[in-house]
DNA sequence: GCAGCGGTCAACCTTTTGATCGATGGCCGC
DNA sequence: GCGGCCATCGATCAAAAGGTTGACCGCTGC
């Protein structure tokens, strides 16, 4: 029998980790050397120990995002690949996590079989996508983007709060042409006529964080 | 010794249901007797099985909710407790899971001995919340309310979808008038002056579900 | 150096939305 | 049966938002 596959477990919940390594202790070939409670810890034991695969969550209570960890962890020379392992899939996470470096997208929900598959074929540099992940991969790839500039997100943000073109040019230090400007830009880049339009759109795509 | 204390977990994650079974494996005293992958699952197990306290989620995939399927359980006389253990807390699932009967409201960052001592607390019908459910609540019983009728809680959604008044007025078979009128009533309840600010306090309050 | 883009602003006009007043009918509870 | 709440609709007016055109500046890249 060849070596087994080396894993480390990063994720914010205690019952999320023992249920990982429960359902992963029952498969051959597989063996988890550390746990992380954190991000920041979970990209320092990627670099004292010896890991092959990185299961990874992407919300972490506070400090570093799973995403951020993900980059971290992928930079180094000789890194070992990283497998989303989420409950909920915002679309600006995902396209985040796969930026940063991931190998694979797994959903909470996965059953157990599926996901000892998922960590084997990143062991082996394979991606594996949750269906939902990667249809909405595919749709990203066919809308050419849509991408906001930053200032275009930061109206659009503050719309999503409740407020005014008035008050949102107050907020900024702008001219209500301005921000109207901005959201002209936002309408069109969005396909659609209204600020409540903006944000509904904008939360299905993942560009705005819902709250 | 006493009776252990009999569990039935009902989760639609299989990697939690592991996790919360290996945890509480480790506690003295307590006995995992079944798991549930869905709602419906978890009220005809509850009634099959001996049971004691139920650890229950909110969201499942799709069909019964969890509040529901908490409803349907404590509703039966000498009904085990219920324990809500969920991820995410929304306002509305807060306040529909109590209504329904739940007797604590745990969120999955929870460490183990908070869950162990949960469960038995709920064994013995002690309330155990969240310390953030616990300050929602409480701002709930500060706030007289701001209960929204079914109506304009119908027309709030679409708005949030992001049609406009003409749209939501076609959608429902209404005139503009009638929109107009419920969101005025929605605004003077929310303390609010548009509809993208209505759209942002109900979903701070939970009144509307995050999508 | 110039084209392109992001960010800023102005003026003008149309549409939508919100504010106010009023009115009708159904249903529930005391 | 009457007051209160919900749901429905109409009309009117003022304010906010959206659409269009055009302009200027600063930065980046070819």
């Amino acid at each position: 029998m060849s070596e087994p596959i080396r894993l480390l477990i990063a994720d914010d919940h205690p019952v999320v980790r023992a249920g990982l390594r429960a359902v992963l202790a029952t498969e051959p070939g597989l063996e988890v050397v550390a746990e992380a409670p954190t991000a920041e810890e979970a990209v320092a034991l990627a670099a004292e120990h010896r890991v092959d695969v990185v299961l990874m969550d992407l919300q972490f209570g506070g400090g570093m995002s799973g995403s951020e960890a993900t980059a971290a962890i992928t930079s180094r020379p000789g890194a070992p690949r990283v497998l989303v392992v989420t409950t909920y899939d915002t679309d600006a996470d995902t396209l985040a996590a796969v930026e940063a470096g991931a190998t694979g997208y797994l959903l909470k929900d996965a059953p157990p079989e599926e996901l000892a598959a998922a960590v084997r074929a990143a062991a082996e540099g394979r991606t594996t996508l949750a269906p939902a992940v990667a249809n909405r991969l595919m749709d990203r790839v066919r809308t050419p983007a849509a991408a906001l500039s930053r200032r275009e997100t930061e109206v659009l943000e503050l719309v999503a709060e409740g407020l005014s073109n008035l008050q949102i040019s107050r907020r900024l230090h702008l001219s209500q042409a301005t921000v109207k400007s901005h959201l002209v830009h936002v309408y069109t880049k969005l396909g659609v006529d209204s600020r409540t339009a903006a944000v509904a759109a904008a939360t299905a795509r993942g560009i705005l964080r819902r709250r």
